[in-house]
DNA sequence: GATTCTTTTTGTGTATACAGAAAACTGACT
DNA sequence: AGTCAGTTTTCTGTATACACAAAAAGAATC
């Protein structure tokens, strides 16, 4: 039935349990016992720790001295400094989309980009999203830099959970949907610098967006704080 | 003596043979056998597999169906697009180091700059080598941005027993030390998009070096090639 | 002599068992 | 009643055992 040569629990486990955290299922500060997961998913512990070793590996989860395995819970300032990286991994994938993107690419960055239009228009945020993520997508394949992609999307599911809170902000769709249409138009134009810059702006954090995203990450975590408070 | 609360053979474990494999004495393609690793450290499979299994998530090696795991030999055209991502954070590192540097930072670098200098009219390639990642650590820290340190350190790491052979390269170590300077300068002056683009043209591997990279690399790989041919 | 089938060996993936340490709880003493 | 000490429990790190699968080697047959 399914994959014959997927022996691997360990994988298994590690791709279920991250997209547990990359959704938002597991919140940053949640703990993970070892025995509860084995016992949750059915195998013993081996598998299990295995793949907590390797979320461990890529940032996903930490482990406290006698406390047991942790989602990592990523500071705002940390939070900031990532979406920097993104930015310039993200101006990176533009320019070189600007300048080795094939028509075929390119064609399917501008679908993509209509395809938000009409999410927009039917104000339709979780449509939208869906949308955004699979243009951004779009345009690091464009690179033609397998690593890159590679590395820039491993960063940007990282980010994800954050992600998804920003479009909560206030007319955010359509500010990005504008942005969407300068980079298109400079990809499709060639103009590698120019989508580079303008894709730089406009993944980074800045000045009120800061505080948003400051305020939103008190509601990821714990909520048992909010029943306190 | 060392740390107590260091109780973690497979941290340990995964060091020290991460560190085989970035010193090149693990040379790419090296076959990796849990029992012989096992026996040559003294102590059973599991930590030595969890130790794998980290080095398998950071991408240092891989396994094979029912081969064992492998020391990952990197592509020449993968090699390449790395060095261009490298090139890429590098870039915006020194882009950050030439607006937040401090007093002392700006000093450090330049102090390490000089080091090169001596080790350069030594002539000295080993020496340089060293300094010349000291120089390029002493940039990233100048960023002031953790993560980006973390992730440029990371890939520099990766690419270390690469980067060693492009230095064998004639006069190399002449043109590496003339571009240092004027980046060096560019930090100085505040310089940001200069400071960027010099080290983005320093790290990128272009022309003739990519046709030494390629030929180099094949001294790196198996070694009973040669003797067939 | 070559090819194919069978058997053996080797190696990985998972489970389980065991030891040691830390945290929590309980009891006693001040 | 509070604090300190001792005991118990829980959890983690490591070792070992077992099963399954693949590859290699050897034997038999064509």
């Amino acid at each position: 039935m399914d994959s014959p040569v997927t022996t691997r629990l360990s994988e298994q486990l590690r791709e279920k349990i991250e997209e547990s955290i990359v959704t938002g299922a597991y919140a940053p500060g949640t703990r993970l016992e070892e025995i509860d997961l084995a016992e949750m998913h059915g195998v013993s512990r081996t598998p299990i720790r295995e793949a907590l070793i390797q979320l461990e590996a890529v940032g996903f989860i930490s482990k406290r001295p006698r406390k047991g395995w942790e989602v990592t819970a990523i500071p705002a300032p940390r939070l900031c400094e990532m979406f920097d990286v993104m930015a310039e991994m993200e101006a990176m994938c533009g320019r070189l989309a600007a300048r080795r993107a094939t028509d075929v690419e390119q064609r399917r960055i501008r679908l993509t980009h209509q395809a938000c239009q009409r999410a927009k228009e039917a104000n339709d945020p979780a449509e939208y999203y869906r949308l955004n993520e699979v243009f951004h997508l779009a345009i690091y394949d464009a690179s033609h830099n397998a690593f890159l992609i590679e590395q820039a999307s491993a960063l940007h599911r990282r980010l994800r959970p954050y992600r998804r809170l920003q479009l909560r902000v206030r007319n955010r769709m359509h500010t990005s949907f504008n942005e969407h249409e300068a980079i298109v138009q400079a990809i499709e134009a060639g103009q590698g610098d120019v989508a580079s810059d303008l894709l730089r702006a406009h993944v980074v954090v800045q000045g009120e967006r800061f505080t948003d995203l400051v305020s939103s990450l008190e509601s990821l975590v714990s909520p048992k704080l909010s029943v306190v408070a």
